[in-house]
RNA sequence: CGGGGCGUAGCGCAGUCUGGUCAGCGCGACUGCUUUGGGAGCAGUAGGUCGCGAGUUCGAAUCUCGCCGCCCCGACCA
């Protein structure tokens, strides 16, 4: 490719809407466009570089018996409406009528157009195992895009989907493309990519990891304990934190006037907000309010009380909620609640403490020496706290670590959530009808691309790994004007091509800094640069684009140079 | 959905408060000449319904109202 040709103008400043590197990158680069809010065209730089990461990902699941597939983009609602989650899933599923007036949504995972191929494709034992994948876009009508192509709208995803005929070969299955997905994160060149415990949110099932680049700008919050022993996503993470119980104390109302919050409360009586006990009030997807009480230096986390009550949302209530069950917003109490108007949960944090500072249900007032089980009893009692970074890990009770993670990837043991309400049957050795056992793997492959920039790059664009790169060698011509330098420079270039490398040959009369700056943009391994001072001594310059190496290569050497090195 | 910010040429911005030579600057693009090792110089050219629509006014990029879009934080997120 000449560069004289190549579409995507790389660009000196930097666009205000891009934050984190990638984003800078990716458009400063000419490689990708925004058309509307978290959708993007993708250039030829981009296309390349996610064409590579395809193949690194078709390779792999053909490796553990992955059959690929095309499935459609646009779906009949119908099926969402089998399985139950035209009803379950958000405006994030993107829904509109056809010319006959018929519901259809626009794909944004494909459980449903899996088991309707599933359904009638895969009728015995025999089959099994069987997996499907598919590279192919999703949409996702997300209410906040962000970061470029860390999250999107509209996006390019390799999903895959296994049936079996137990969960035990699902087990075996499922570890296989956990391995499958290690390797793949490897060769694309992404450091640090871990296996976290995560939520199964909306898709159900038990079991679930999600694949975490670590980076700065990731969106997940992730608890690693510094020997590896858990891995988890703030969202599920739990806290070894051991509680203990002093002696009780006499209950004794106080007076907290105008202190509504855990900080005013405390600094009042001149307490740590660990002996405090925190009221949030929440209304589930029915409007049912729920009473959660958490010690007052933890937070709820909504996903567990959100996975712990089986609703699929929850938001916090308003004070007019609040008051309905008889409660003080503000100096709310478990005392005095009416316990068949709401659901209490009471976080271990409580339950595990004893001699608290809590609302006593009427303004301005506390009680000192709130102790579970003696002045309270009811309600259930559960982990719905949030782990904090230095909480003794669960398992070895070493601190826990926090990072942040962009999620490239997750799989899931799905069982029977889709097959048995879409009717996805076998029959099995004996001749009795069966539901299918299934799991599904995701990999956004945009998503990966903007993660290896976000971990590899330096202030002047990315450094591809040589397995993604858009090119492999960038060849310079430093004023080409000169016949001498414009006929070395071609005569090179063809070589390169024909040893089969990928060169992009930056064939422009410009000055060596325009010239080096969009080589950097555009961040191949490997530098050329053939210039009247190079020629003079019959060489060419070599360079990495990490730095890591430069030097003077004979002219006649190159080609064999580089292809040793390649091999 | 809540909070904040922003929409003026492909990109980055000034101009808006205080209505009237304010349709401007830099980069980029195009032509020519010079230059050639980290985003060069000179000369010239093209490019904008000032997000959209109403309204106020003799006059609106500028004031008012409504709408749309985009970005950031939060909520949400298989």
């Amino acid at each position: 490719m000449k560069l004289s040709n190549l579409i995507g103008q790389r660009i000196k400043e930097v666009p205000r809407e891009a934050q984190t590197a990638s984003h800078v990158f990716l458009v400063r680069g000419g490689y990708v466009r925004p058309v509307a809010a978290g959708i993007y065209s993708l250039l030829p730089l981009a296309r390349r570089v996610t064409a590579k990461i395809e193949a690194i990902i078709r390779r792999e699941m053909d490796s553990v018996g992955g059959q690929e597939v095309l499935l459609p983009v646009v779906l009949p609602e119908e099926l969402w409406q089998e399985s139950g989650r035209a009803d379950a899933v958000g405006p994030e599923l993107l829904r509109f009528r056809d010319r006959n007036d018929k519901p259809m949504v626009l794909g944004m995972t494909h459980e449903e157009a899996v088991c309707h191929l599933a359904r009638t494709e895969i009728v015995s034992y025999r089959q099994l195992p069987c997996m499907l994948y598919q590279i192919q876009t999703k949409y996702r009508d997300e209410a906040r895009p962000r970061a470029g192509l860390i999250r999107v709208r509209e996006f390019t995803m390799k999903d895959a989907y296994s049936f079996h005929g137990s969960q035990d070969d699902l087990d075996d299955y499922y570890q296989r493309l956990h391995d499958a997905y290690a390797r793949i994160f490897r060769q694309l060149g992404l450091r640090d990519v871990i296996s976290i415990q995560s939520d199964t949110g909306m898709m159900g099932g038990a079991v679930s990891h999600e694949f975490m680049a670590l980076a700065d700008c990731g969106e997940d919050t992730l608890f690693i304990s510094p020997d590896g022993e858990y891995k988890a996503n703030r969202e599920i993470a739990v806290s070894g934190l051991q509680f203990e119980r002093e002696a009780p104390q006499p209950l004794r109302k106080v007076a907290t006037p105008g202190r509504k919050t855990i900080e005013e409360v405390a600094a009042f009586l001149g307490v740590g907000p660990e002996h405090t006990g925190k009221a949030v009030f929440y209304l589930d997807h029915e409007d049912n309010l729920v009473f959660a009480m958490i010690r007052g230096d933890f937070e709820v986390n909504e996903t567990k009380l959100r996975n712990y009550l089986g609703t699929p949302a929850l938001r916090l209530a308003d004070d007019a909620a609040i008051r309905a069950c008889g409660a003080e917003p503000g100096y709310a109490s478990p005392m005095a609640l009416e316990p068949d108007k709401l659901r209490i949960v009471i976080d271990h944090s409580v339950a595990g403490s004893g001699n608290l500072v809590v609302g006593a249900n009427e303004p301005d007032q506390h009680y000192c020496n709130f102790n579970f089980g003696r002045d309270f009893e009811d309600g259930e009692v559960a982990d719905i706290a949030t782990a904090r970074a230095g909480d003794p890990c669960p398992v070895s009770g070493r601190p826990l670590q926090e990072k942040r993670g962009i999620e490239v990837g997750n799989i899931f043991q799905l069982g029977d959530k889709y097959t048995r309400p879409m009717g996805c049957t076998y029959l099995d050795r004996n001749g009795r009808e069966q539901y299918l056992i299934m799991g599904c793997y995701g990999i956004g492959v945009g998503r990966s691309m903007a993660a290896v920039i976000e971990q590899c790059h330096d202030r002047n664009g990315p450094i591809w790994p040589a397995a993604i790169a858009p090119f492999q060698v960038h060849l310079c011509a430093l004023n080409n004007r000169r016949p001498e330098v414009a006929a070395a420079a071609d005569k090179l270039y063809d070589e390169l091509l024909a040893a089969g490398l990928e060169v992009v040959y930056d064939d422009r009369n410009e000055k060596a800094g325009f010239m080096f700056n969009d080589a950097d943009l555009i961040g191949a391994p490997w530098r050329l640069i053939v210039s009247p001072r190079t020629l003079a001594e019959g060489q060419v310059e070599f360079k990495t684009r990490d730095g890591s190496e430069q030097t003077m290569l004979p002219l006649a050497a190159v080609v064999n140079t580089l292809i040793s090195r390649r091999d």
